[in-house]
DNA sequence: ATTACTATAACTCGAGTAC
DNA sequence: TGTACTCGAGTTATAGTAA
């Protein structure tokens, strides 16, 4: 099996682009150099190149050359193009957010222990969440990725009162940790910081997963 | 813009596939090396090459790096995704975008009153623009549409210079709200969050339309 | 373990040019 | 017009290291 460079690769996607994939293409080597931003010469070896590598075929006529590109350039191609389809198909919604487990301040260990919350979260998230949450500091790349979270579509906890005060509502997200079902919560009043975000879950994440003080962990979104 | 080489691009799409378009990747560069067949220097050349070209972000970590593609990175690849799509006839569909009409900060108004933009507008989208923008807060699922749209033939509005300052260059793209001729106008410069679209047209998109704050709107593409 | 510098060897580019 | 050769300048890769 051939193999070419980047460049190369670059000069066929041109050449597939002028419709060489479909039929062969009139195309000079100044063309080709002009529109890929390199020189005549350097088109013309990049083409010697690739016909080395077999894919593409040439002909010669006396006025220019016809360029088509082979069952293995299709081939090439075809594989770059379903690199792309990786990337993007899975994608559009899933996030990862990463960082490393500290500790919180214990305030999510009594709001989860609060019968009103935890019968709103079995109802919204699917499971009724253990009394605590796993705090995680996220890398600073992370904390831009949870920013961009912000336009996705949270689901809204309604906050109530009781005889002694008033409990604030709460935005959270579903969310997997290593496929343990699990949501990110955030607080609708306190202020939380931006690098931090609390987990609930059905089960102690912390000993589920045997993680520790500073342990690394990936999120999952969508 | 910034624009990048063959080598860095491969190096950009291998990121990608490795997730750096979902959230930061733990990537050291004699893996990346290994996976992309070249040494360990010249990948960690590779990463400030495409850092510096503001395609990916990177945080040191004592044990290593995290890699993330940013935003123009992930640009970068959609736009390349296009290109094989184009080769290989995957059907362009149409795009839908809705969202609800919100406040902007008056610049778009301001904008839209300079000259030159209003003869490149009427150039480019065959009107000559109101002067002011109809600003739309997309919904989570049409941010994710949105992003793909970064793959579509954009016009690209040339900036200028007047004896007091530089005007930065801009993208648009043609677009209808109910049937009425649009643009979707992208400043090339400042950041914009990605889940806000500004629209221009040749009316008062508000009085026309009969908008006000928080009115749905969908807007059609291709 | 890492990342990334320096030095040098190896390549690649395009000007000039032949056909 | 074409394509493609040679050759010197410039660029890029890697080995050897430092941090």
């Amino acid at each position: 099996m051939h193999t070419i460079d980047a460049e190369d690769a670059a000069c066929l996607r041109r050449i597939a682009l002028l419709g060489g994939c479909k039929g062969p293409v009139r195309l000079s080597t100044q063309t080709l150099g002009d529109q890929l931003g390199i020189s005549q010469q350097t088109a013309s070896r990049r083409l010697q190149s690739l016909e080395k590598a077999q894919m593409i075929s040439r002909t010669a006529e006396p006025t220019g050359q016809f360029v088509l590109v082979t069952r293995s350039g299709e081939e090439h191609l075809r594989r770059e193009f379903s690199e792309y389809s990786k990337i993007f198909d899975v994608k559009d919604e899933q996030y990862i957010l990463t960082g490393t487990v500290i500790s919180g301040v214990g305030e999510g260990r009594y709001y989860m222990s609060i019968p009103h919350y935890q019968e709103q979260f079995q109802k919204l998230c699917g499971f009724t969440p253990y009394p605590g949450t796993l705090n995680i500091k996220l890398n600073p790349q992370s904390v831009q990725i949870r920013k961009r979270m912000d336009s996705l579509e949270w689901t809204t906890v309604p906050g109530f009162k009781d005889e002694h005060r008033m409990f604030g509502e709460a935005r959270c997200i579903r969310c997997t940790i290593s496929d343990i079902p699990c949501a990110i919560v955030v607080p609708g009043r306190t202020h939380h910081p931006e690098d931090v975000i609390e987990i609930i879950s059905g089960t102690q994440l912390r000993d589920t997963l045997g993680l520790q003080e500073n342990s690394d962990v990936s999120v999952v979104i969508g």
